[in-house]
DNA sequence: AAAGGAACCTGTTGGC
DNA sequence: TGCCAACAGGTTCCTT
């Protein structure tokens, strides 16, 4: 679910909550997620302070004053919740929100809360009902070298992200452009939402063999990732800006994609433009995509 | 080695 | 209204 807008989104709102804090109180309710969670975490996390945040791909590591990190991948369904342990507040970091009628320390329990931190003010639980997320602990000083993280592609919003990197990457590969992108090893962070907003941005087929994306595409498609992904975090970061609601609710991208979900809606490059059949799903590698056949070559 | 599909889980949605 | 199938934003693992 959460692709890297929403997780840099997530770790704004936690950097917000929990930095400089004490994890007074640290509990592994469900120790079983995507795989079992490190041991004795709950104790390796407990009289921690947070030392600050950073952000890989879709990856989230916090760093305590143990010297080790704390890696959180959020899957499919995972988010972060936060309520003040004695006042009404509620911020919920969750890609798509949901029902909110949450009343903050008397709220009942949230199902599927399989993690808890609290620090003085706060309860921070993390929710996953598909349990597809995954949490462990690593050596700060190693953070890059674990086994989920080494083989990362590069950062798409980074300067070292450019089309002469994209294309010598994607050189070898003879798969549609959609997967290619959809792989994390080629460039980290995209997932299948941004996949097909940026190819729409960026004018080029999902069906396109990755290979020939090359030259005056690539040229396109690494602005138009950068752009899209810029633009998502800037959303998300500007409906953060006003957690302190009493139901707070932290917005999305949303409701502001120009193609994913939007089967049989005009396309916003060629709206009524015959022969333009609006954006068509289709489906690769058993995943949708959603494009414009026309403007999309 | 790379590509495609199944598998991991649970919740929601849409059709009948 | 009820039931069931299809589908969901991720990633790994297992075959070809």
């Amino acid at each position: 679910m959460p692709e890297l807008p929403e997780v840099e989104t997530v770790m704004r709102g936690l950097a917000v909550v929990l930095d400089g804090q004490v994890i007074e109180h640290a509990e592994a309710r469900r120790p079983d997620l995507r795989w079992p969670l490190p041991p004795r975490m709950a104790a390796r996390l407990t009289g921690q302070r947070v030392l600050g945040f950073r952000r890989r791909g879709k990856y989230m590591l916090m760093r305590l004053d143990s010297g080790e990190s704390l890696l959180i991948h959020l899957g499919m369904s995972g988010r972060m919740v936060a309520r003040e342990r004695h006042g009404p507040a509620v911020i919920r970091l969750a890609p798509q929100g949901g029902a909110s009628d949450a009343r903050g320390h008397n709220a009942p329990p949230e199902a599927h809360e399989h993690v808890v931190l609290e620090t003085a003010e706060w309860r921070v639980g993390f929710v996953d009902p598909r349990r597809f997320g995954a949490m462990d602990l690593v050596p700060t000083a190693a953070e890059d070298a674990h086994k989920l993280l080494a083989g990362l592609g590069p950062e798409p919003l980074e300067d070292a992200f450019t089309a002469g990197v994209l294309s010598a990457a994607l050189e070898c590969r003879r798969t549609p452009i959609k997967a290619a992108l959809l792989d994390q090893r080629i460039v980290a962070g995209l997932g299948n939402i941004y996949v097909s907003e940026a190819l729409f941005r960026a004018d080029i087929s999902p069906r396109r063999l990755a290979r020939t994306v090359a030259g005056a595409r690539a040229e396109r498609l690494v602005p138009a990732i950068k752009a899209v992904l810029a633009d998502s975090i800037a959303a998300g970061g500007s409906s953060l800006r006003d957690y302190v609601r009493a139901d707070g609710e932290v917005g999305f991208f949303q409701e502001r994609f120009d193609v994913y979900g939007r089967e049989d809606q005009p396309c916003a490059h060629c709206p009524g433009v015959p022969p333009c059949q609006g954006i068509q799903r289709i489906v690769q590698a058993g995943r949708s995509t959603f494009y414009c056949a026309k403007r999309q070559r």
